[in-house]
DNA sequence: TTTTATTCCTACTAAATTGATAGAAAATTA
DNA sequence: TAATTTTCTATCAATTTAGTAGGAATAAAA
């Protein structure tokens, strides 16, 4: 039950592209270095972001990366949901219908429901301007 | 972000064992074809249950298992932490202390840890006895 | 005591996922 | 035209997941 690197990378990547939010476009390689990322690698991060609009590119020299929103305007639980392929828990949930044969009878349905649910408002409670500032923000996620 | 099968199937597993809690030891081949478990898997999966004395086992005729305690002083958190392995979603979070050498400036780790903690409450304040009845008490589990 | 039923133990394996890497084409600016 | 940067396609090694196989040990019943 782990968030993967994939979805790791690409929180920190949004927090990076906000902390150095001037309007420029950020080459992927300065974000590599911060970050300590492979560049290889965070580009199949970026490329995701990119592709549905979360973020801006522009190729060749001057170009790279910015924000397409304000920092407060994306949630984690959008880039997650992006990167991560799914939030879901148990992979009925993942589609509009659970076509799992089980499911009318299913003991245990109810409680993977209801903790898709937490998992999805956890994270579309913060948002990337929550994870810019330096201050420890613990208490506030914890319901 | 996936609760393995292994989990799934340790829970489904005690719900069955609940229901049919009359005392004798159940053998393991009933319960898998009642679930419709491969025997051989749930062996790999029951013995990590026995082994921690949450199922008390009888080998030779007559043998099965049957639980130790009572359905409700087993917490589904008890059980996925034990068959999962860990329910921590970052890997950071799996030991006593975090040997992160981000984890002093990391933006990220109070949001993880708020989930995490979630995530441990959430499964720990629901017990197996809640599970056996046939009642959808999906609105429980929602905080 | 033999048979039968069961857990327990060790090893193996196929498939899927994760976490990358490599090379080059296309676009943009200077 | 040169330099820089994204974008695209392909490949790959390591790890995890999910499951299988065979037999030894144990206990009860016939």
């Amino acid at each position: 039950m782990k968030i993967s690197t994939k979805g790791r990378y690409a929180v920190r990547l949004m927090i990076d592209l906000a902390e150095h939010n001037h309007g420029e476009y950020i080459p992927l390689m300065d974000i590599a270095k911060r970050q300590e990322i492979s560049e290889k690698y965070l580009e199949s991060i970026v490329s995701v972001l990119s592709k549905s609009n979360l973020l801006i590119s522009l190729r060749g020299k001057g170009g790279g990366y910015k924000l397409a929103k304000k920092p407060e305007d994306y949630t984690v639980g959008s880039i997650l949901r992006l990167t991560e392929g799914s939030l879901a828990p148990v992979s009925c949930l993942e589609g509009e219908v659970n076509d799992c044969a089980r499911a009318c009878h299913c003991r245990t349905l109810p409680m993977w429901e209801g903790f898709n649910k937490l998992i999805n408002d956890y994270f579309d409670g913060i948002t990337i301007a929550d994870l810019v500032s330096g201050d420890d923000y613990s208490d506030d996620y914890m319901i």
